[in-house]
DNA sequence: CCCTTAATGGGAGACTGGTTCCGTTAAGAT
DNA sequence: ATCTTAACGGAACCAGTCTCCCATTAAGGG
């Protein structure tokens, strides 16, 4: 969104900028839950303006203005969902730490509802460049949150120090996205696990090893 | 594709098996070239039956009828890609393989063109349980491709015995897909490079072993 | 070579999704 | 409390998609 088009100063900026109080974030409340809802219910190939309206008590006007068309909500809503943001786990050790992120990983992907947002936005993201955008910070936000855990485990000596801690946070999470997005296995525990101790095993080999 | 609704054996089968000879054949193949053409040109939103009836010089009418959306298109070109299968190489030793497997991975996924049909391919398959099931059958051929280059690594002993060759593979892949879907990060060489060695010290952990 | 009918192809019409216009509501400033 | 105007919402409007009907072409069997 934010067209950022720069013409002279007498060009009004986009809808919700100026006015951001009361009204305006309530509309933008409900029409990122309908999005939501609609994402998890039927996929982003079946996210349509109108409903989306329609169902957040919202008129359709209104949506398009602002949101200009699916790709655009989904962008919207990803900046949405990146604002909140949990916090990583201390258990202790490195490998309490990943495990548990691996196991919050694996829960959200096969959480019927969450799963269904993640599928639909991933797809969004491979239709739209601005959508990707939106994607990647979100999961740059979301890496940046567990970063401290490998350091911690570095200080400890679990791992060599010098561990590109996102590198090896990445290590975890790919096989997890991998099955849910390309192969679409299904993401079991025992998945989650593997990835823990094989992300683990190369590390402690230094193949994370910042150069 | 290929409703299969068995109702009384008046039911007329899906058109194109049949009289699945020349012109039908010659259908398909033009059908399934343009919507390559147009997955690798403007991804998988902009795909038009339309649009892609005009380019392969057919009757709007005939596409709709045979292929019925833009999903069932995808569907039909993942079998297509599916049957088109090239065999692994065999550099000697498995770090040797499985680099050459990474590395086909990465320049398919960094190619422009294949780049973009894959990415468009993925994200059908996020909308679509259908075109999911194709997209899995994709990998599944392609993964059991590769499979003898572990098992002949086990035999030289690089790897423990009993390695789950397919769980090797993925674990290679995964890193390389997971940046280009979800992270939509650049797929460097050495990415991939890292991709491969990590994988190998987990199987030399013996984290892949079988149960 | 001829016949039956599967499969294709063009075009009219319906439909859904998206856009524009303009009057109404209420945010934020005084 | 009042005023200005940002933002919203209803309804008419337009456009690109899809569907259906029926004439035409050519596979595959004799």
């Amino acid at each position: 969104m934010e067209q950022e088009t720069h013409l002279t100063e007498s060009q009004p900026a986009s809808p919700g900028t100026l006015r951001p109080g009361g009204r305006t974030a309530k509309v933008r409340r409900a029409v990122l839950d309908a999005a939501r809802d609609a994402l998890a219910e039927s996929g982003f190939h079946a996210l349509n303006m109108d409903r989306i309206a329609a169902s957040a008590g919202v008129g359709k006007t209104t949506v398009y203005r602002r949101w200009g068309s699916p790709v655009g909500l989904v962008t919207d809503l990803l900046h949405d969902m990146a604002e909140q943001s949990l916090p990583a786990s201390d258990t202790g050790s490195l490998a309490g730490d990943l495990r548990a992120n691996a196991e919050l990983v694996r829960a959200t992907l096969t959480d019927t509802r969450m799963g269904a947002v993640f599928r639909a936005v991933i797809s969004a993201a491979g239709c739209d460049e601005e959508c990707a955008r939106a994607l990647a910070g979100f999961y740059r936000t979301r890496l940046d949150e567990w970063t401290p855990v490998v350091a911690k485990g570095a200080a400890r000596g679990e791992i060599p120090a010098g561990t590109d801690p996102t590198e090896l946070l990445r290590a975890v999470s790919a096989p997890l996205y991998y099955r849910f997005t390309v192969t679409h296995e299904e993401v079991t525990a025992d998945v989650a696990e593997r990835a823990v101790t094989a992300a683990l095993a190369a590390a402690k080999d230094g193949v994370f090893a910042r150069p």
